[in-house]
DNA sequence: ACATGTGGTTGCATTATGAAACCATCCGCC
DNA sequence: GGCGGATGGTTTCATAATGCAACCACATGT
């Protein structure tokens, strides 16, 4: 059988993580939602993927519970999809990933898009990566352990 | 045909980025890396995935700057897998999907693994996202602009 | 009432994934 | 230098996921 591997039950959280959000078209569809998108016809035509491609994915992050179905929002009789609160966490991810998006696969120039603060419309400071006591940690300076809590 | 889509046109960093590592299997590598797997054999005995998969796998990698193969560090005739700086620069990502990962895909008590502090040992602070001016910027304090580089 | 828009589902062709078998070197040992 | 096992893959073949297109039910506008 050519099942896909399932990572659910890795004790490794990043392994969970990619799990349920490490798709392409999931992460976009988590993105389109970041930035104000709420109703099936709006992703696709954002995404421009297949009908049914975008079905399943809606249907499993609204079972994970990253997105949830509300009543529309202008009155209709439709539904809205919209972040939970679990769903509005991976908001750091997304930084993240666009981050390292910027720097690594946009040649100098090539028009993009870029993250600003919405109250004074500057971009935002680049994600540091800090020890318990504040001092700035890069690559190499941290290790995994298995939690013995 | 049935093409799997390419995202590699998108003028969205977050697009681009998950062409490139938005896979499974290309995150749990580059996370084995950075603990320090370097050989064929020690990915895929970590993973325990096909070995034809990993093949494909990381000669993407490769391809795409992430990994680099160097003469094994052992002084034998076979090559190391090694993080490129840009394979190192995955780093925050793999932090950001780490704590997600902790606060939503695990039960209280549930065994994990935790990133530490390799000098005091203590678990690592948060991710944070910040304005320029430094403040603290939580989900929806930040919109999407087209650059006008 | 009728056309159109929205939000899907179904069918089928193509592609990717995965287990197992196979194969070429490389290494340690005698 | 010859032999056995370890290392690092490639090949084969079955199964699962993806994607296009066609279809469909219900809501809405006119």
């Amino acid at each position: 059988m050519a099942k896909r591997t399932s990572l659910k039950d890795s004790t490794c959280p990043v392994a969970r993580s990619m799990e349920v959000i490490g798709d392409c078209w999931t992460m976009m569809i988590i993105r389109d939602a970041m930035l104000g998108a709420r109703r099936f016809g709006e992703f696709q035509k954002s995404l421009g993927l297949a009908k049914n491609i975008l079905a399943v994915r809606l249907k499993a992050l609204v079972e994970d519970g990253i997105l949830k179905l509300e009543p529309a929002a202008d009155g209709s009789a439709y539904q809205d999809y919209v972040l939970t609160e679990k769903g509005q966490a991976v908001h750091p991810i997304m930084v993240a990933l666009r981050q390292w998006g910027e720097d690594y696969a946009f040649k100098p120039g090539e028009p993009t898009t870029i993250m600003v603060d919405r109250k004074t419309g500057k971009q935002i400071k680049r994600l540091e990566l800090h020890a318990a006591d504040g001092r700035l940690l890069g690559y190499g300076d941290t290790t995994i352990v298995s939690s013995t809590a």
